[in-house]
RNA sequence: GGCGCGGUACCCAAGUGGUAAGGGAGAGGUCUGCAAAACCUUUAUGCGUCGGUUCGAUCCCGACCCGCGCCUCCA
């Protein structure tokens, strides 16, 4: 089955494909490192992750570039405040951006582009235009995109140029432009910025032009798809095709890939509702990397997520059971007996199929989900009967580690997770949003796997030696401090609450 | 005002013109030295409301109600 996405240029569902018949070449707008990412970033590129992943599965190379926006008011103004150097200032949050990336899964992009590193094919763009006429330098040193020359513009996010420019919204702008609607490409200096010296006279860029320059650097001026969350759609990216094409008059993606705002307890994220959180928060609370992982990617990228406190407790929950669930068939020696029937291993074989299926169908995750859970359930209850044979077992884990590559949630990292954002909270002085239950678990006084793995085995060996008083007692120590112990036919299994 | 999305069981959430996936929670049970955990079973005559099309609609069409997003830096 192929893989089929949604373009919002098109407006359909689309095969999606390599152009050049081998790598699926595409853009994702980066972070802006002003700051340290929030949930809602990681949405985004949690569902780009997924994409990546999913394109895999269906035997594409990967050749995914990403941007790094360092410069632009937010850094600058920050950097100043900070007192520091832009370049200190943005590579703080750069390093901290990738470590939450890969806290949660996210997988490197293969090539990452600075702003910074490439403003020489940002001029050369914005000469190419202005060598049409289609940019303009304006009265203050700054040039802008002269959107009348561009008839294509607001195809992506179809919308009607009368209606933007009779809009609420009036461009104030303090330079002179030639119309309200027509974006700034390159930003004249203003007195303490940083600024570079270019044959456009001095300057830093515009956001718009960045992406622009950089995706046809790396990608050539047609690529396959272009990705970034909603509100980039209009008009980050409607600038970036009216950039890009008004210069090469080729098309720029083919393939244009949008994620869904996600809301929090029902609102838009804003720091004025206080339901902001970034990843570091959620952690310092107790909640786990994988289970934010596998909530964010739990709802379709097309729909809204409701993040919730409860749904991070559902979420975790059900990573729970599947890796007790893939902990139970890789421990359990299983006997290779011929199965008495076929039944289980056409129920694995049409999990395996669904969930390629669901997942090729516009990625959706929920219906890929279901499909494990279904082969789990066929599995646990043979498991339970004692009729799931070797070559079921082997099957089933086969699946798994399908599943796995795609959701990424089975190996447990998720108390050195959970250690290293301590660590960061005690380095930047923020134990004030550490959870006291996360400090008694992660902390010194915390146990440390090593301890926990001592303290189970005595247990073990008290019980076999049926004295069950000093066993509930060692038992209970260990539940005090968050450790949960769980006797089952294969063995004894602990785990943090 | 313009553009768009959604309203499915206690909660989250798929889906299809022929009669409701999955997860979480609750309840019952199995297992267990006990307990917890694990595992199993179970939970919507109904899919916002009202009309229409149809042999048949949750799914198609129309109207309405409610919630939300984008249109401005924003993932």
């Amino acid at each position: 089955m192929a893989l089929e996405l949604f373009n919002t240029l098109s407006g359909k569902i689309e095969p999606l494909f390599a152009s050049d018949g081998h790598a699926l070449r595409f853009y994702c707008c980066g972070p802006t490192v002003y700051d340290y990412g929030h949930i809602g970033n990681f949405r985004t590129f949690l569902h780009v992750d997924l994409l990546r992943r999913t394109a895999r599965l269906h035997g594409l190379g990967l050749h995914h570039v990403m941007n790094i926006t360092d410069v632009d008011d937010k850094i600058i103004r920050n950097a100043l405040a900070a007192g520091k150097p832009i370049g200190e200032y943005s590579a703080k949050f750069e390093q901290a951006f990738f470590e939450d990336m890969d806290a949660l899964g996210i997988e490197q992009p293969e090539q990452i582009a600075r702003a910074t590193e490439n403003i020489d094919g940002m001029v050369d763009l914005i000469e190419r235009l202005a060598s049409q006429d289609i940019a303009y330098k304006a009265e203050d040193g700054s040039w802008y995109f002269r959107i009348a020359r561009f008839p294509g513009y607001g195809k992506l996010s179809k919308k009607d140029l009368d209606g933007i420019e009779d809009g609420a919204r009036v461009d104030v702008d303090e330079y002179e432009k030639d119309a309200a609607r027509d974006f700034a490409l390159w930003k004249a200096t203003k007195p303490g910025e940083t600024s570079w010296q270019t044959p456009l006279g001095p300057g830093r860029p515009g956001w718009h032009i960045e992406c622009s320059a950089m995706a046809m650097k790396y990608l050539g001026d047609s690529f396959d798809l272009h990705a970034g969350g909603e509100d980039l759609m209009f008009p980050h990216h409607e600038n970036e095709i009216a950039q890009s094409e008004a210069a090469t008059h080729k098309p720029f993606a083919r393939h244009w890939f949008h994620v869904r705002f996600l809301l929090v307890e029902g609102k838009k994220m804003s720091k004025s509702e206080g339901n902001f959180f970034t990843l570091r928060d959620l952690l310092l609370k107790g909640y786990r990397a994988s289970a934010i992982r596998f909530l964010l990617l739990s709802v379709p990228y097309r729909h809204q997520l409701n993040f919730t406190f409860d749904g991070l407790t559902e979420s975790t929950n059900a990573v729970d059971r599947l890796r007790t669930f893939n902990d139970r068939i890789r421990a359990g020696n299983w006997p290779a007996t011929a199965p008495a029937d076929d039944t289980l291993s056409t129920l694995i074989r049409k999990g395996d199929a669904d969930f390629t299926a669901a997942l090729a169908s516009d990625l959706n995750t929920a219906e890929a989900r279901a499909a494990i859970f279904d082969v789990l359930r066929a599995v646990n209850t043979a498991a339970d009967q004692s009729r799931l044979t070797r070559a079921d077992a082997e099957e089933t884990l086969a699946l798994l580690s399908k599943f796995d590559s795609i959701f990424a949630v089975l190996e447990d990292r998720d108390a050195d997770l959970t250690r290293a954002a301590l660590a960061w909270a005690e380095a930047e002085g923020r134990m004030d949003d550490v959870s006291p239950d996360v400090l008694e678990k992660f902390g010194s006084s915390g146990l440390t796997d090593a301890a926990i793995d001592a303290l189970v085995a005595e247990r073990t060996l008290a019980k076999k030696q049926r004295n069950f008083a000093r066993a509930d007692a060692l038992r209970n120590e260990l539940l005090e401090k968050g450790i949960l112990l769980e006797d089952s036919k294969e063995g004894v299994r602990w785990k943090r609450q």
